[in-house]
DNA sequence: CTATAGATAATCT
DNA sequence: GATTATCTATAGG
């Protein structure tokens, strides 16, 4: 993994896109793709976890980049973000979708087998199928569990407003594969 | 294919 | 008490 993780969230998400992600289970399978879909959040954007300042919840994102910051909501889903930048800013890349191309059959196994095209197309379900939970917030990449490898080829992408969101939509910092 | 309702609990006001 | 960085099932075109 050579990707600089230390850089702003904006442009470590467009870097992010292409790089492969994955999660070990517990037989050594590696499970996980190609990251095809991130967005940008940072302590600037009311709409960040970390817009108010640190809190219990957003401790991990105000932490050294390299961990996972792992968030509940809607009362029953879990998304993963990369925490980035320089430690103390808050900023964080939310993984929205993969490209499964490891561990496929655990990855239809988790997902309660839905169509491939389903599997990975958001960010609750990645974590579905790479098994990310609470227990996993603050983990560090390339450390325990959880691998980060640099693209094998680059790939294009479009900038486009962020998902589900009320605040600071006007800004372009979803990115996505095309 | 698009649209919409309902589920369901941590977090914050 | 309101909001929420979502997903699924279902209904309709």
């Amino acid at each position: 993994m050579n990707i600089d993780l230390t850089k702003d969230a904006v442009s470590t998400a467009k870097k992010l896109i292409g790089c492969r992600l994955y999660t070990i289970a517990s037989d050594g399978t590696r499970v996980g793709g190609i990251i095809t879909e991130t967005e940008a959040y940072n302590q600037d954007d009311a709409a960040s976890h970390s817009y108010k300042g640190k809190t219990p919840r957003t401790e991990v994102m105000f932490g050294p980049a390299g961990h996972i910051y792992v968030y509940f909501t809607y009362g029953m889903h879990w998304c993963m973000n990369i925490v980035v930048g320089e430690e103390g800013r808050g900023e964080a890349v939310l993984i929205r979708a993969l490209l499964p191309d490891s561990g496929l059959d655990i990855i239809r196994k988790r997902r309660n087998n839905k169509q491939d095209h389903e599997l990975t197309n958001g960010p609750a379900k990645v974590c579905q199928a790479l098994s990310v939970t609470g227990a996993d917030n603050g983990a560090e990449l390339n450390k325990g569990r959880f691998v980060l490898l640099s693209p094998k080829h680059a790939l294009v992408f479009e900038a486009t407003e962020r998902i589900g969101i009320t605040k600071d939509r006007h800004r372009l910092w979803r990115f996505v594969a095309k």
